[in-house]
DNA sequence: TCTGGGGTCCTAGGACCC
DNA sequence: TCTGGGGTCCTAGGACCC
């Protein structure tokens, strides 16, 4: 669901010249890039990442390149519907630590020319080139220029550049030139760029709002934004539907976010096999203990505490189902989290076979006691491999 | 052939307190 | 015996995003 209450009804309709200018940069194709760095001979050919690189293992496709994109596959895919569509794919399994070291670079190659920059992830970014281009579109599509050619100076990667008013636009204007490209869409343009696009284009409107609003025979953003506000509001709530109004007539008055804390940590995995909650309670209950030290190591190496502690199940019909308990007081040690965890778990009450199993902290705090005493965690620290962290402990 | 793992935010009911 | 609003916390679920 987009971010409501930052995105009440705006004045950057009438926004004067001088206003604000804000890029989304998007790595292209990300993983897969990454992957065909040290796989040149890959590069003409179809590369799904996913799951552990089987085109039969449980599991999704991550990132395909462009390649495999021409056989109709897509991320998010279940790889075995993937590997229908493209059987001579070459099939890869993810490697999170590499894109996370190849996201920092990006993120530094970037930060060297301007530093008002929201992390949105491994593999993108909004920038605030306000400042920067004393709020000047031709000045920015310069530093935008500037930037690509850092970020590929830094990662032999290419990336893709939206610059709009306002991040709500920048974020589609970025897709609209894949891979490798450079999209300016100012105001003056919403009618003639934006309003022709399915509104599924809109980040904040998912599968379930497209096809309510086919439902009232809304397919574009432009049919959105001709749909009395009242119609919206009636069928979609007030909040939401104001939020669509707005969106659909390209406002958005958010600000770039430099500093964010984190909300909640998890760790969850899906089985192999499912599991049965007596038959197989045994190994379920090893699981949960595994997933309860991985949590607490998380959170120790980053100095959180939690405050509340959930499980969370999928059964085998992907109906899924979430518990959860306040602590006495917010801490992170092991035994108060495993502890927790079970309590979760026997209300729960599993009645059929489980494909997943969750565990996950929220109410997030620093310690004050053991850790750097900072409220503000800057996003892109929380990008740090388990290697890199390890050794940061250690300095303690 | 099913459908990962890690997140954020919103809604809504009930408890509890003032 | 009946009964106001308001605020915050806890819990569960769901939509959406990368």
């Amino acid at each position: 669901m987009a971010n409501l209450s930052s995105s009440e009804p705006s004045t950057d309709a009438v926004m004067p010249a001088g206003g604000r200018v804000i890029a989304h940069l998007d790595m292209d194709a990300f993983y897969a890039s990454v992957e065909l760095l040290d796989r040149p001979d890959l590069v003409d050919k179809p590369v799904i990442v996913g799951g552990r690189g089987e085109p039969n293992s449980r599991g999704v496709v991550t990132t395909c390149n462009y390649k495999a994109r021409e056989f109709g596959v897509r991320s998010g895919m279940p790889m075995r519907k993937a590997a229908e569509l493209c059987p001579a794919a070459v099939y890869l399994p993810v490697n999170f630590d590499r894109y996370r070291h190849y996201s920092r670079l990006f993120k530094a190659a970037i930060a060297g020319i301007c530093d008002r920059i929201e992390d949105r992830g491994i593999d993108e970014v909004y920038i605030d080139l306000t400042a920067i281009s004393n709020g000047n579109f031709e000045e920015a599509q310069t530093i935008a220029i500037q930037i690509k050619q850092a970020v590929f100076d830094a990662t032999q990667l290419t990336c893709s550049v939206g610059l709009a008013p306002n991040k709500l636009i920048a974020k589609i204007a970025s897709d609209l030139d894949k891979p490798n490209g450079l999209s300016l869409v100012k105001h003056e343009d919403i009618e003639t760029m934006l309003w022709p696009l399915p509104v599924k284009k809109v980040n904040g409107i998912g599968p379930k709002a497209c096809d309510k609003l086919a439902l009232i025979n809304i397919w574009s953003i432009g049919e959105l934004a001709a749909t009395p506000v009242q119609v919206l509001i009636e069928r979609f709530g007030s909040n939401y539907g104001r939020w669509l109004n707005n969106a659909a007539w390209g406002r958005d008055q958010r600000e770039i976010e430099i500093y964010s804390d984190p909300k909640s940590v998890s760790k969850e995995t899906t089985f192999e096999r499912d599991l049965h909650p007596r038959a197989d309670w045994h190994a379920l209950a090893e699981i949960v203990a595994d997933l309860c030290e991985q949590l607490a190591a998380h959170l120790s190496r980053r100095t959180l505490l939690t405050r509340t502690i959930g499980v969370k199940l999928r059964y085998d019909n992907f109906a899924s189902l979430t518990r959860d308990v306040a602590l006495r007081e917010p801490c992170n040690d092991l035994i108060s989290i495993r502890k927790a965890a079970f309590e979760c778990l026997a209300k729960a009450n599993p009645h059929r076979k489980i494909r997943l199993v969750g565990v996950k902290a929220s109410g997030l705090e620093f310690d004050r006691v053991h850790g750097r005493g900072s409220l503000h965690l800057r996003a892109a620290e929380n990008e740090i491999d388990d290697e890199a962290q390890a050794a940061q402990v250690k300095l303690f």
